[in-house]
RNA sequence: GGUGGCAUAGCUCAGCUGGAUAGAGCACCUGCCUUCUAAGCAGGCGGUCCUAGGUUCGAAUCCUAGUGCCAUCACCA
């Protein structure tokens, strides 16, 4: 029981008691740790229906409160603010309820209420880089954090798996590649696939530099560049069903996929169900058909296929090309209208992508809605922040990336030489210290990008490790182990679980009172598709654990209950960090 | 130029539906390891919440205008 419910109507029925005035909502927060108290009530915004000075109609409250309220114990007023100190017995009772209960903070599915949370949608034609790490773990958390709201989640991705960009890593293969593969090299398959996405730019670039010299125009230099019209023809085949090129293809497409299934794994995301550019980007044209007889589109005399979307703020937009041709637009539209009908219950999407992508997706959902699919009331564009580098932008064809893999193993590798240095892991076998340093690695690169608001642009600096000290992922996996260790401790101590505290240290009030916001902190960030609020929630907690900890002594305390009550109450904060660092996609050591 | 996003301490970021003296971490300075793991705790230093107006009892938060950075406005994806 939430004990602000339970004031909300106290504090309307003390207003109409005492002023005869009936309140629509009452405000509450949080008492600040300077002032004696657990919950304030605002005065302020009651003085539009009470008339009177604020500290007189606290004073009266208060009072109305602490007589008919068992869980108000006593009261201050500050200004207008109304302090209420909240009975000790109250947070036994509550903690009580929940400490047992392993699914504490997550709300039951409700399998009529699915929905599809696509992210990563890779190119084909190189490896992951570190904006792909950003956009893989706020999908991937997101799909968790609503998974716990209640909500069945399908997780996937559509993989951009043809186009001109692929078609010029396989160009570049083919003329400079000498039969190269994965095996041959000993090269990751999306490493070696990217190599030649550079070598293309690079001889692109080089013959467009020749062109130029011998007085081409730039820009024509730039189209006219051999190894581009050839780019060209190898898509055209491609679209074709050229045999040959159709089998470069896939053989190039399957090394890729074999590194990426590398990258994932050690990323620790995974996917439900894949859709794959190739077979869905001729989808969308019958849809467009039937929109035009409609008239939500419109033809131009050349045959291309418009939406006029001047009334609702925006521009006109093509939705078909005037050969007939499906541009992007086309197969988004086709591919939310496959996914339905591949999985009828979902009633709403998530589309993690970046920022610069906010217009299409506007435009996307506006189109989907004017279509008149109930669902499409119900999308949403996980908008984020790119990751830049103090150089500038990433741009893989120059090769100016911080690679996914790379950065892992970095990570793994600083976390590892922070632990050699504390010392702590005797006992620990190789393995299971490499696994421990990449939990604590992986953690805090994890939590570095994930504690950010996913609007907000993140300079990465190489140079500058991420920290593992402070607001870390290895600072909160730190106090797990520590209470894990707490934990193995009292097991052997043989604790009688049924005795009960009835006072409460002040460390150990705060404590439950943060143990109790984790419910309504799911949720918020369900709604607002933000796994930065998980983040700081842990943080806040752990930070109030690590203060109890520090000041209170847990198993050297004298009295049995005591120490009863403070490992349960120990354990739950352990429970609740592994519980919410598992929406983040992060995992906690035993010991560290 | 139109549209969207962002702007808070030296740096990286919190700040929920407007509320008390704007909070953390890093960095810098003090203390605390013979007692449950010091990747920690306790404290100090540090602010024109981009600017100017407005709404309000009350504005970092809402509104208007402006400034700066980023993105976008393709028969590319």
């Amino acid at each position: 029981m939430n004990i602000q419910d339970l004031l909300e109507t106290k504090v309307k029925e003390a207003v109409l008691q005492v002023f005869e005035a009936s309140l629509p909502t009452v405000e509450f927060q949080p008492t600040r740790k300077e002032f004696e108290g657990d919950v304030t009530v605002v005065i302020f915004s009651m003085l539009r229906v009470v008339k009177g000075n604020p500290v007189q109609i606290g004073e009266k409250i208060g009072a109305y409160l602490v007589d008919q309220v068992a869980e108000v114990t006593s009261f201050n007023v500050i200004k207008g603010f109304l302090n209420l100190v909240i009975s000790d017995s109250f947070y036994l009772t509550s903690f009580a309820a929940i400490k047992n209960d392993d699914s504490f903070g997550s709300v039951k599915t409700n399998a009529e209420d699915a929905v599809m949370v696509e992210y990563s949608s890779p190119n084909t034609n190189k490896p992951l880089h570190l904006g792909h790490i950003r956009n893989n773990l706020l999908g991937y958390s997101v799909a968790e954090i609503l998974k716990a709201a209640g909500k069945k989640v399908y997780k996937t991705q559509i993989i951009n798996d043809r186009g001109i960009h692929i078609c010029k890593s396989m160009l570049a293969w083919q003329k400079f590649g000498k039969g190269e593969t994965p095996e041959s090299t000993g090269l990751k398959g999306d490493k070696l696939v990217g190599n030649y996405y550079v070598t293309f730019d690079k001889v692109y670039k080089k013959e467009i530099a020749d062109l130029v010299e011998i007085g081409t125009d730039k820009a024509l230099a730039e189209k006219e560049a051999p190894i581009l019209q050839e780019a060209q023809q190898m898509l055209l085949k491609w679209e074709a069903g050229d045999e040959e090129v159709v089998a470069l293809w896939k053989k190039m497409n399957q090394w890729v996929y074999k590194g990426f299934e590398v990258t994932y794994k050690n990323l620790g995301v995974d996917f439900d169900t894949l859709y794959y550019e190739s077979d869905t980007y001729l989808l969308g044209k019958d849809v467009v058909a039937a929109g035009l007889e409609k008239g939500i589109f419109f033809r131009k005399d050349d045959g291309s296929v418009w939406i006029d979307l001047t009334d609702d703020g925006l521009d006109e937009k093509i939705v078909l090309r005037s050969d007939g041709t499906a541009v992007y637009m086309t197969q988004d539209i086709g591919t939310a209208i496959q996914r339905v009908k591949d999985y009828p219950d979902v009633g709403g999407m998530v589309y993690t992508v970046g920022n610069e992508q906010d217009y299409h997706f506007k435009v996307l959902f506006l189109i989907l809605k004017k279509l008149g699919f109930s669902w499409a009331d119900n999308l949403f564009h996980l908008s984020y922040g790119m990751v830049d580098l103090p150089s500038g932008k990433m741009k893989s064809r120059e090769g100016t990336v911080v690679d996914a893999d790379d950065l892992m193993a970095d990570m793994a590798t600083t976390a590892g030489n922070i632990a050699e240095e504390l010392g702590k892991l005797e006992g620990y076998s190789a393995d299971e210290k490499q696994a421990l340093y990449q939990i604590i690695g992986l953690g805090a690169l994890k939590y570095y990008i994930l504690k950010v608001d996913p609007k907000k642009r993140i300079l990465f600096n190489p140079e500058e490790s991420v920290d593992f000290q402070g607001n870390t992922g290895p600072f909160i996996q730190y106090t797990y182990a520590r209470i894990q260790s707490i934990l193995r401790k009292a097991s052997e101590l043989n604790l009688d679980q049924h005795v009960s505290v009835s006072e409460l240290h002040p460390k150990e009030k705060e404590l439950l009172k943060q143990l109790q916001l984790y419910p309504e902190t799911i949720q918020l960030a369900a709604a607002n598709f933000s796994p930065a609020l998980i983040a700081n929630y842990t943080y806040d907690l752990v930070r109030e654990f690590n203060s109890f900890y520090q000041n209170v002594s847990i198993l050297g305390e004298e009295d049995q209950a005591k120490i009863a009550f403070r490992v349960q109450l120990a354990q739950k904060v352990g429970d609740v960090i592994a519980s919410a660092f598992k929406l983040l996609g992060i995992e906690v050591p035993e010991r560290m």
